[in-house]
RNA sequence: UGCCCGGUAGCUCAGUGGCAGAGCAGGUGACUGUUAAUCACUUGGUCGCUGGUUCGAUCCCAGCCCGGGCAGCCA
């Protein structure tokens, strides 16, 4: 017989003589004269009702053995349920015990904190809470590809591993297969990276831009969308030393059409989880946050706002309120500003753009005013920065000048020169924080739980 | 990395300078178309680690480890 995912026999549209279900005990409760066991194969929120008759072979050595956590086979009728709390139940027919369970099997029916899970995040999939956040996080996963596929953005696998160690060194972690304690050294006592591996130093990537751009001045509209790697010692409940991300490049595009595409984007997303996730998202909206159902419609019913990073700052001084760190034209904005915009004065999100050139990596496009560039964030409410983006500098001769301005050599960047010496053109593109639009789209507030296995500094367990 | 808070039973927590507590879970029994079932009884402890103060420290002090919150870095 073949098996019946749980969600399909709750979806059942009629009984059924012959049914067979594997998963894993949820809870038992005896009766006299015959048992009930939910079992959940993780195919979505809710477990199945099992009846297992006391006159059932082997009732005392089989079924009442099936502790919570043991996996089961069941075979059985679908019926109607003649109890509340469910439209169908399974009376089975013949029950066996996989794998057994014993007392200390740590999850419990009761509800766990999200500390304690994390400690063992070996069994948490096994709990309401982490099957439901992985299963949007698949969900999600599809559904930016679809997104991007269905624009014909062409899906590009940018390199993990990169030599260009220009974007800030000592936030990138090393790639080395040299000797621990007796690497090869120079006359000078260095080491000699050119024994390495790549014959230079090579890094873990963090970001797939600049790669992006070489695609998107090539195949147009791209996209990519994998493991990206920070080695900051970031202690926050939205850092992680490994994340995913998404990156679409868009030649012939300019900021407004990178705006739009972000928001654009992140409305998808939302829509998706909502009409796919239903289950789960109620779930999240019961027992993570309250307000998360009401807060992602709202998101989806009104355009996002958008302020120039100028406006920002006049809002900001304007507000009456009083910052632990005050904020002039050219300042950082922190994350007391970013809130306040998302969460008090617009409250919904928001892109901020055309940010003062000081603040800003080489290849942002500089506007006409030369003091901003096109640089773009999108805030949201509860979490902060979601999105990071600009239009890159197409500008041969303007892009040269900037890696001056930051002391960078040409020549390490001398094929991203190229794409502005070879059939330039105007380009843009952002980076979307994979976990963080699922905490968005979850409620859960800490981006550990959002990610099968954390990397964080001084975790890497699993 | 900085500031703040915490670490006591498997889990969630209370508590005290002088015999270590509750609820839940587990075990036993009863009862029940139950559904975080209910009722009775019951097992269960290196009070994070190391040192100090003290007649005596889980409690006070110091250092360390771990967890959480916030900030910075960002996505």
């Amino acid at each position: 017989m073949q098996r019946t995912l749980v969600k399909d026999a709750l979806n059942a549209t009629a009984p059924s003589d012959a049914i067979l279900l594997q998963g894993w005990v949820r809870t038992r409760r005896d009766a006299k004269a015959f048992s009930f066991i939910e079992l959940n194969d993780g195919s979505c929120l809710k477990g199945i009702q099992v009846i297992a008759d006391a006159g059932l072979p082997d009732y005392a050595t089989t079924i009442q053995k099936a502790h919570t956590g043991a996996s089961i086979v069941v075979e059985g009728k679908l019926v109607p349920s003649k109890g509340q709390g469910q439209q169908w139940e399974v009376v089975a027919t013949s029950f066996q015990i996989v794998g057994e369970a014993d007392a200390t099997y740590p999850l419990q029916k009761k509800g766990h904190t999200h500390e304690f899970l994390r400690e063992i995040a070996h069994l948490r999939p096994r709990s309401n809470l982490f099957g439901a956040v992985f299963r949007v996080r698949s969900r999600m996963a599809f559904a930016i590809h679809e997104f991007f596929q269905k624009r014909s953005f062409v899906y590009v696998h940018t390199p993990i591993i990169t030599a260009s160690d220009c974007e800030g060194a000592g936030e990138l972690f090393r790639v080395t297969t040299l000797h621990e304690k007796q690497p090869p050294l120079n006359e000078d006592g260095t080491v000699d990276f050119k024994k390495d591996f790549f014959g230079k130093k090579a890094y873990l990537t963090v970001s797939g831009q600049l790669e992006g751009e070489i695609f998107a001045c090539a195949l147009s509209n791209i996209y990519t969308f994998g493991p990206t790697f920070r080695a900051e010692n970031s202690n926050t409940s939205r850092h992680a030393a490994e994340f995913w991300m998404i990156e679409p490049e868009m030649a012939f595009c300019d900021i407004e059409g990178d705006m739009s595409l972000a928001e654009e984007f992140v409305k998808y997303l939302i829509r998706d989880a909502r009409e796919h996730c239903a289950a789960d998202l109620e779930f999240f909206s019961k027992f993570v946050d309250k307000e998360l159902l009401t807060r992602l419609d709202f998101v989806l019913e009104r355009p996002f706002k958008r302020c120039s990073y100028t406006e920002a700052i006049e809002i900001l001084n304007k507000s009456g309120k009083q910052w632990e760190h005050p904020v002039q034209w050219g300042d950082n904005m922190q994350s007391e500003h970013e809130r306040y915009l998302a969460e008090e004065h617009f409250k919904c999100p928001v892109t901020v753009y055309d940010y003062p050139r000081t603040l800003k990596p080489f290849y942002m496009r500089v506007n006409d005013d030369g003091k901003t560039v096109r640089a773009m964030d999108l805030l949201v409410p509860g979490i902060g920065e979601i999105i990071g983006g600009s239009q890159r500098e197409e500008r041969l001769e303007v892009l040269r000048e900037n890696m001056a301005h930051h002391h960078l050599n040409e020549k390490d960047y001398w094929w991203y020169v190229d794409l502005r010496r070879y059939g330039t053109v105007p380009h843009a593109g952002f980076g979307l924080g994979f976990e963080r639009m699922l905490m968005f789209v979850t409620g859960v507030g800490n981006i550990r739980d959002v990610i099968p296995f954390a990397r964080t500094p001084g975790t890497a367990d699993f």
